[in-house]
DNA sequence: CAGTGTGAATTTCTTCACAGCG
DNA sequence: CGCTGTGAAGAAATTCACACTG
């Protein structure tokens, strides 16, 4: 198929996928590049490009086809099923991540809250029971997940990753200001908000504006 | 000084930065740059390059001196003195964000939080007081808040930022699915979880590796 | 004829490789 | 001698501009 796509180019199919899905709901069936890279916020030259290396066709004169455009993006982005998600560390920022349904529309449902925090262990936060460490071969097992996220604090996040990885998960979503070390066949992308706020800064105290957050030029970040 | 600074260079400065303190709470005074692009996973001549367009000198045969790092990229990034946030939206992620105490240690106070909900104002979070919009002017001309973070539902998320945009703010960090307009003057980076997510799976589904997540290209992604 | 798909030009970013300094 | 600083090469990404097609 597509022999390789560029992280460019990932990094902004969920921008494309979120715009084709808005003007669907709008009621638009078709778009031409023009507006859809207007309402993904990129050039129209470099939309076109990245549809075409996905052999996602539009049509000469008329443009893309909106519902098309939906669904192999979202086949290109593995979105043809649920991704059930493992959250290590039922700390504020795991909670608030567990409370939120939004990931479970968007086709992640949080599967399993792991902590070792005997106070923590059997409460139920939205929806999900809290669980030891132990817990997690089974739930992988019965649940089938690949993908972790890590909101444990900075100081034991190496040994969160660890066990996940020690588990069979594959994909590792770090909110820790640790950068951890993984395998080089897992994926690990780590966000860390005080990186971005120092970005932020660096942009306050001169005049100009600038962008993006989760591009793929992504670099890393992070920061303690 | 320095004409411009390169999106890229700027997003590689928080892990610059990060582990330079880091060797430095080792003890170490002098690093080379083959050991400081190790610790924040960078190629070595990336971020000579880096250094040098910012004017940050190392010393021949020696490498850079760990104090000086931290000093000059904290000037660079106008970590010398504090930049008071304001939160727009007390719910989970709000509420979570206000609880973490690492961003004012890391020079970010949480100055205010701001919600809508009669049920929440006036309570606290994390030590601070939710308060009404109203409440805004008053707070970013005593607090001089420059810096606005949003998480309410993604329904109102336009509306917080014009909210910040009207008061002054100048840098807004959005954890909102929406990537919101903003004056061409205004720094707005957007975070969204479930476009991680998203750039998961799609390495999930593949065999292969990639890396990280708050990056300009990088990581995280939004745009605008 | 409107708008895609794409060679080619351009810009930006990365890496090499080494001259030169401390 | 070791390591920075950088010119030059290379790679990647972006953008232009237009041939071509539905």
């Amino acid at each position: 198929m597509d022999p390789a796509v560029s992280d460019a180019t990932v990094g902004r199919l969920p921008a494309y996928l979120r715009a084709a899905i808005e003007l669907g709901t709008k009621g638009e069936t078709s778009v031409s590049s023009e507006r859809l890279a207007e309402v993904a916020s990129v050039h129209p030259a470099s939309l076109r490009r990245d549809l075409a290396n996905l052999d996602i066709a539009g049509t000469r004169g008329v443009g893309y086809d909106v519902k098309y455009l939906v669904s192999q993006i979202s086949l290109v982005l593995g979105l043809n099923h649920e991704w059930p998600v493992v959250i290590v560390g039922a700390g504020n920022l795991g909670k608030a991540l567990a409370n939120y349904p939004g990931f479970a529309e968007r086709g992640f449902p949080i599967a399993a809250l792991i902590d070792v925090s005997a106070e923590l262990i059997r409460t139920r936060i939205g929806g999900v029971e809290v669980q030891p460490p132990e817990a997690l071969a089974d739930l992988v097992e019965e649940r089938d997940i690949v993908v972790g996220i890590v909101t444990t604090p900075p100081e034991v996040a190496q040994e969160a990753v660890d066990l996940l990885v020690a588990h069979g998960i594959r994909s590792i979503l770090n909110f820790t200001a640790l950068v951890p070390e993984v395998p080089p066949d897992i994926t690990c992308r780590s966000v860390d908000i005080a990186t971005e706020l120092q970005i932020l800064s660096f942009h306050s105290q001169r005049g100009r504006a600038a962008s993006s957050g989760t591009g793929v030029p992504l670099g890393l970040r992070a920061d303690e």
